[in-house]
DNA sequence: AACTAAGGTGAACCATGGTTCATCTACTAT
DNA sequence: ATAGTAGATGAACCATGGTTCACCTTAGTT
């Protein structure tokens, strides 16, 4: 269709970045609240601009819900490859899970403002890496007999889209450690 | 203060609830984008007539939250009863957390209406009830010796607040089995 | 250095939805 | 029954905030 597009000029580039970071932070903070102006102010660019790179609300903030799961699948793989190395997979999977629970306070809002625009965030390409490598890590965890046989990507699924968000630090860990020894204890009666 | 105001017409009463029952279903389904229109239109009524009984918007949202929180309450003390009279404490920890969890689906809606419109939903009166219930509970289920001794009150507070909602409902059973076993599981290894 | 289209600007437009208020209705008390 | 007031009505008002567009700026090119 298009025949090699030409490439975007360069304070586009770094505007369309700019802007994707206040959405992000903006949304964080007020939620779907966020208006396009103070987005805007905050890229330090008129709306207009925002326009420009996005046709509307819910597509700026599908964008920002997309860039999070490709870091997410990156992270994903990173500790896959960390396991592969060498590395305990519970351990990673723990790790992994903190760092998850600490980015979803942010996340949680931006996936939040999209569902109230009715954006459709489904079905992302990034997802089905994290998701592969996300089975790699489990299977691993089961082998090396630390994880409960029980345990899918379903439950990962669970805990990102349940993470408190609102919630202290301190409640937040503890959250977690409670997940975690559902998902590692050894069950001993049948 | 008031020397004793005269009770509120008959109707008035009667409208008051269906109002607040039409909000309480409106915001479930729709969340805060649920208009006074829509709630008043549910309720059988007009407009003005959600103001005559609601200053405003959140004021609306706040007294649904509060209904909600003092029903809580009546579960709590209820499952209390229940273990005075003999029941196992964390049978009906258990049961009482499932009926949390399926009420949460629109609660949290509610919730998160009252906070998007910057209600002040903290100190209820009925809170300090299900509060107290709640520690009696807990108590007993760590006397009973099936509750693990660091379990707290505010671990039930997580457990409201972090109940997913949009999941289906296996997926929420198998969220309160993870915590649970978080809550009972015993600590071989010191 | 001049050209030109990609990109940026922001005042203005308009739909949505919360809120008001002048007016009408119907409970309740006498 | 009738008065009198609490309560109900809903069209109209207005603020908010997403979106548009006619017009400038400037990066990239020759």
């Amino acid at each position: 269709m298009s025949p090699a597009a030409r490439p975007p000029r360069a304070d586009a580039a770094r505007n369309r970045q700019k802007i994707l970071e206040a959405a992000r932070g903006q949304i964080a903070a007020y939620g779907p609240d966020a208006g396009m102006d103070e987005i805007a102010a905050a890229a330090g660019v008129a709306v207009g601009t925002l326009y420009r790179h996005f046709p509307n609300k819910t597509e700026l903030v599908t964008a920002v819900v997309a860039q999070s799961v490709g870091a997410l699948a990156d992270e994903t793989e990173a500790a896959l490859a960390r396991i592969k190395a060498g590395a305990r997979a519970v351990d990673e999977l723990s790790a992994f899970l903190h760092r998850v629970v600490e980015a979803a306070v942010t996340d949680k809002a931006v996936k939040a403002a999209a569902r109230a625009l009715g954006a459709d965030v489904s079905g992302m390409g990034a997802e089905e890496r994290g998701i592969a490598a996300l089975n790699a890590i489990i299977s691993a965890g089961q082998a090396e007999g630390d994880l409960n046989p029980d345990v899918t990507v379903e439950d990962m699924y669970l805990i990102f889209a349940s993470a408190p968000t609102d919630q202290p630090p301190h409640a937040r860990a503890r959250w977690l450690s409670l997940i975690l020894s559902g998902l590692t204890a050894t069950r001993t009666a049948g």
